[in-house]
Order: structure tokens, then C-alpha cells, then sequence
DNA sequence: CCAGTAAATTAGAATCGTTCTAAAATATTG
DNA sequence: CAATATTTTAGAACGATTCTAATTTACTGG
């Protein structure tokens, strides 16, 4: 799927989640979905969107982002205990999280495997599971 | 294992990690290691230490948590974007992660097994693996 | 179009988990 | 015990996030 066309898929899903086509949701769904992947929180997006002169508050994206992510459009990625991130790419697959810099990359699901997971708690259903492998950087 | 013998074992763990084996971090250690493993935030362990008229600061747990993380005596499991949440098995293994309750459950990490990860990105290494299998509770 | 209504945006306050500060208390060493 | 280093603590500060309530914007039916 291209990038132009993860966006107009993005204006369809807002339609469908029925929110407004606003100013900024389009702003922050152009910056989201038409240039690739992302990994995002509520304050690097707010800081693109004030670079690409798109005036909207940090509350704004903070509801934004979880509407998206309510849409199907976003993925909440929990990396640490501090800020949220949230991931553009939907589909099943796993993280490297690199400690130093805070920064996320994607792995292919593909390439992992997960055998051996015990049956969940009685009662409940698996909903996802989360990989993330921490690495940090090494001298040399 | 009697109240002596406990007491002991915390001074042990304490010195080996050259922490002093004050009254508050006696007190917390006994609490953490002495009945089985435990999930605990810092908020649950300061409300526990003042149920057992244990008189610490919230302060102090988080020093002393995250001293005995660095120690090696505790781990810490990300689970959402809000709190820390530290684990007394500090052996390999995941952990469910029941939403509703905001409970982790640990999964013994012989039953599982991660095939195929690709290499880290260059100039790094691997630390470690999270796996967090989300669960949500079902009716019936 | 327009008026009426519902939804969304916003600045700023509030909240919450956590960390910091700096002063008092405690542990260790000699 | 004195000298020193470490620890504890209350409370302030902090940073990410959420809330409030007033304003603005989008939609709908006429
Ligand atoms: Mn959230
Ligand atoms: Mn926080
Ligand atoms: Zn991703
Ligand atoms: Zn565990």
C-alpha cells in the first residue's frame, strides 16, 4: 500500500469512525499517513505539525491520536513507563526499541515466531502480544 | 522460613548489593522477597509497608526500587504509559497482562520460545525481550 | 444559503506518577 | 564517641497527560 493511498484510507476511516474531517485531523492525518510508517508521540507530532506552520494545540493531538488509534488507524505502542507512542503501522508486527535514543524500528512479523504460549488466564482472550527487544548500542 | 531467618536473608541480599540494611529497606525486602515472587508498583508497596505499620515515605520506595533494580534484585516490567511496575523474578521469562485488572501473571519463559528475530540494528545489542501477551477478560 | 445543533478545538488549570531538593536522621568507620 | 557518608523525608517541582469550560467550527434540515 503507497503512501497516497494510506491517506486517502485514512480520510475514508475517519468518515466511517464518523469524526469531522477537520482542519487538523487532516493535517495531522497527512503528517501520519503520507510519508510511510511512523512512530510518533503526541509532542514530536505536535512539534512537526507547528513546523509545517499547521496551527493546533497539544490537545488537540493528544485527542486526535487516541481517536485514531479507537479508528483502527493507530497502534499504541508501549515502550516505557514515561510517554506514549503511537505507530502507524497496524499490522502485526514486532519492535526494536534502541534504549539510547528512544527511537523505535519495526520488524517484519514474518520473520518472528512465537510457539510454546501457555493458554491465557481462565476467562480471558488474548488480545495482542506485544515483542519488544531492547538493544543498546555497543562501542566499536 | 521463620522471622529470623528472613531478617537474614535480607541483610544478605541488602550487603551483597552495598545498600545499608536500614529499618526502611528491611522492611520493604521483607515485604518483596519473603513470600514468593511478587508484581508491585510503588504506590501498592508504600500502601502495603503502612498496612503493616512499616512508617516509609513514598519517596523511599521508589529509592529503594530502584536501587534494588539496579542491585539486580528486581526487574522492571513496562506495561502501560503511566506506571512502573517492578517484578521480583529476575529469571527469563513473560508475562500476561490482564487489562481490566491491570494484573501481570508471569508465563515460565521454558515454555516459550522466539524464533526468527532478525539481527539488531547496526551497532547494537541485544539487552533483552519483552514479551507481554495482552489479555482481556470474556464473558461466559 | 441560513439557523439550529452537535462536535471539535483550545488555553489554561488540574491531575498523576515520578523525581528532585535540601534539611534532618541514621549508619558506618575509626 | 566523633567524623563522615549515606539515607530518609516532606514537600516542591516536573513532565506527560487529561480535564474544563468557553469559543469556534462542521453538519443538517429547511
Ligand atoms: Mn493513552
Ligand atoms: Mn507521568
Ligand atoms: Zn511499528
Ligand atoms: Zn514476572
Amino acid at each position: 500500500m503507497n503512501d497516497h493511498r494510506r491517506y486517502a484510507r485514512a480520510i475514508e476511516l475517519l468518515r466511517a469512525a464518523k469524526l469531522r474531517p477537520t482542519r487538523q485531523r487532516m493535517a495531522l492525518a497527512r503528517l501520519l499517513f503520507a510519508t510511510g510508517h511512523r512512530h510518533v508521540t503526541a509532542e514530536t507530532l505536535h512539534d512537526e505539525a507547528l513546523a509545517a506552520h499547521v496551527r493546533v494545540s497539544l490537545a488537540t493531538v493528544y485527542n486526535a491520536l487516541h481517536r485514531f488509534t479507537a479508528a483502527g488507524l493507530l497502534r499504541e505502542v508501549v515502550v516505557d513507563g514515561q510517554r506514549s507512542c503511537f505507530d502507524t503501522n497496524t499490522t502485526d508486527h514486532q519492535h526494536f526499541f534502541i534504549e539510547e535514543e528512544g527511537q523505535l524500528q519495526d520488524i517484519p512479523a514474518a520473520s518472528v515466531q512465537i510457539t510454546g504460549l501457555p493458554a491465557p488466564p481462565p476467562g480471558t482472550s488474548i488480545r495482542r502480544v506485544d515483542v519488544i527487544v531492547r538493544v543498546a548500542k555497543v562501542s566499536g
